[in-house]
DNA sequence: GGATGTGAATGCATTCACAGCA
DNA sequence: TGCTGTGAATGCATTCACATCC
């Protein structure tokens, strides 16, 4: 509500500070109470100054000589991004890939509540996933307004994917996670995030091929 | 095998090039045989620039005053990324997000090919996975050497992943994709990408607190 | 001493803008 | 005319290095 000015901070910051909380937490369960921003960036390949420097966006968390405080960090990097509130969503799509997401247990514990999971396959309505009971996309819209629902994720096949987004869209979902290997387009003002198991493991060949290895096994 | 000096490309174009292989894919199925820079950018939110400027990196694919051929393009960027070839991947962890990964169709497709799956919890060993036979996490050197694997999908709860990781590479994997919500440390020469729904989620929650939308519904 | 926060310097990536080719 | 490939210019992000505070 009252940020120090998030005036405009590199989109990169931002993605680390997801890896910073979830670090943060790993070192609160092994019980420390401090840790100093060189501790926090070797944990993740980063140097000390990029912490101090992407933490620093946001406000002065830190104290000179002793580092940060582990307990507060989690709490202001909750509330920077957001997950300090829970976040009603809605899944759309029981498949393999659904029924996966829908089984993540940490999701509460990260601020997010699944509250429906959706699915046009009239095979599959009515049928329960976990303790969701699939709900047919024509109740959508509804279902999003009584819950306040402001993110979706998209585990529909690629081809309805697009189709699924706008109905989210429309349905007042504010952020989309799209799993279907597919370009979505968005209005303005909604954020979107895509999650492509191809594209990853593209990735990795590339840099795979980078670095040849041991050219002979002997 | 020759490609024209990948000197020093930068991630993000690399990244990208990805993007415009499915892109270039789906535009095959719709008969284009060219395409310009311009409605390759457009179609994933790109200027035409970018575009030109990731693919020059690699070569000269593009023909002035027509544009890229898109059956030659999507063999080059093929050739680039490596996925010209196939490659062999197993995967460990073979709970729910398994499952789903191992259904993916489309795997094959892109160059890659799913040739194992392991756990080490004993109810599950022997059992079918469609149509894989779950392995012990004992038989993995072997299995990975027998079918030149060099990729592996690390798919088992966090506080196994680093130790799941750490057999892959003794196994002979060189580039690995992590699905457990913990930051694993791999040797050098080794690719690691990783993929946390809670991050996804994160950023979504941020980018959305960014907008706040119409703060009153009438 | 040990650590933060931050301007200044550096290093990358993106965009511009145009010569050159079909 | 239409479009690529590319040096030059711009704009961001990262790193440096140091004043400051416990």
């Amino acid at each position: 509500m009252d940020q120090p000015r998030p005036d405009s901070v590199p989109d990169p910051a931002v993605r680390r500070l997801s890896l910073y909380l979830r670090q943060l937490e790993s070192f609160k369960k092994k019980d420390r109470r401090t840790i100093s921003s060189k501790q926090l960036g070797e944990s993740l390949g980063l140097t000390d100054a990029q912490v101090r420097k992407d933490l620093a966006y946001f406000g002065q968390f830190g104290h000179p000589g002793i580092g940060y405080r582990v307990d507060d960090l989690i709490g202001q990097v909750r509330h920077i991004l957001g997950t300090d509130k829970t976040w009603n969503v809605v899944m759309v799509g029981a498949g393999n890939l659904g029924r996966a997401l829908s089984a993540y247990r940490g999701f509460s514990s990260k601020g997010f509540k699944l509250v429906a999971v959706f699915d046009n396959d009239p095979s599959k309505v009515g049928k329960k996933l976990g303790p969701f009971s699939i709900q047919p996309l024509s109740e959508l819209e509804t279902t999003a307004h009584k819950q306040s629902v402001r993110l979706g994720i998209v585990a529909v096949p690629a081809d309805n994917a697009q189709e699924v987004a706008d109905q989210l869209v429309a349905a007042g979902v504010r952020g989309l996670l799209n799993f279907a290997p597919v370009s979505l387009t968005v209005p303005r003002g909604v954020a979107l995030n895509s999650v492509d198991l191809a594209v990853q493991l593209e990735q990795l060949s590339f840099q795979v091929n980078l670095s040849p290895g041991p050219e002979s096994r002997r």
